[in-house]
DNA sequence: GTCTATAACTCGATAGAC
DNA sequence: GTCTATCGAGTTATAGAC
């Protein structure tokens, strides 16, 4: 049943893939070490000659993916697209983004959960989604009477909402509606578009 | 570090609430009989005099709280409101259900994407969320011209999004918008109306 | 760098006194 | 029913040969 890997690469990336894979299935607590090494296809003494243990393991993997999934929001919050190419352009790449990597969220936001302290530090080397332009853009189109009124903070919560949380709750989803895989691939690709539409059709005067 | 409550109630309950208490905290891998035997104020030994090992005592807890967060689900689906005052009225009944019981949806949605083929059985004792009618009604809404053009299956998503992520991803939310936790509190009051109010103006003619 | 073997430890579970 | 003591399996981590 276990699928042993032999992966390309040094031995190290093979490590990291490895560890990645078997992380995010099982999360900090559930994975053990030998699941990695076999997924890795070397021996268990190994991981400690790279990593030093399972902890440094687990932290260099989760930051790794933390970066991979923040860097480019803030380039599109502070840019100077209108609000509503911000709202197209971070749902449509955002959606894109998790399509390819869709067990990073819902790993993410349990492990964070766990040890909110800890990790909320880590992610993002200390920074943090800078928002503040995209509110004043908000507010500002509330004034003009381009928009309706209403509190940004829900703006952004329902947009995020809608773009992650499908997959985080994939399985609850697939079950409600029903769906396969290829169903359930095909509605998350025209999300990419919906979801924009969706919102702008709500704010809009 | 370790709180030690003296809970009230037969052991058999002081078990029930430390278990689910420490299960939602750190999940089922990362749960230790110990922990939950120190929460309850009372012997590891007990724990399994009462449930028989950890996997009975973390399935009784499971069962528990799928139950406690679906039925009421159907009742409103099947109900004969008219379609706004569906959406209106899951909106509220579950964001109110959530803020009683904040953690209990990434425990769910986290366990289940672990264990798909055991857990998604047994929540529901096997019933699904009946949509069936709710979707025919969607549909006849817009035929009627009352709302305008969508899938369902993408508005039935938006709502349960809207409603369950903003806690699932608390940390990450309240981070992201710089919200204590008094204010995030009332961000999740507001949005019993705010999020039925953002859903109507969006599919609204 | 990579392996085998094993030490050191954690944790679920049981035995048995009260 | 509840406790103390302990076993035994499973895991992380290390020692040491190659």
């Amino acid at each position: 049943m276990a699928k042993i890997q032999q992966q390309d690469g040094t031995t190290e990336e093979k490590i990291f893939n490895a560890a990645k894979k078997v992380f995010i299935a099982k999360g900090m607590a559930g994975a053990r070490m030998q699941d990695i090494a076999d997924e890795a296809g070397i021996n268990k003494a190994l991981l400690h000659y790279y990593f030093r243990n399972k902890e440094k393991l687990f932290e260099t993997i989760f930051i790794e993916m933390s970066l991979r999934f923040l860097p480019r929001v803030n380039s599109i919050f502070e840019s100077d697209m209108s609000l509503f190419e911000k709202i197209e352009t971070f749902c449509r790449e955002y959606i894109s983004k998790i399509i390819e990597n869709p067990f990073i969220p819902l790993f993410i936001l349990n492990e964070i959960n766990k040890q909110p302290e800890t990790f909320l530090k880590k992610m993002w080397g200390g920074k943090k989604p800078q928002v503040a332009k995209l509110v004043e853009q908000i507010e500002s189109e509330i004034k003009k009477g381009k928009i309706r009124k209403l509190n940004p903070d829900h703006l952004l919560m329902n947009m995020i909402s809608m773009c992650i949380f499908p997959f985080v709750g994939k399985p609850l989803c697939q079950r409600i509606l029903g769906l396969n895989e290829t169903q359930f691939r095909n509605l998350m690709e025209e999300r990419k578009k919906e979801v924009p539409k969706f919102i702008i059709d709500s704010i809009s005067k």
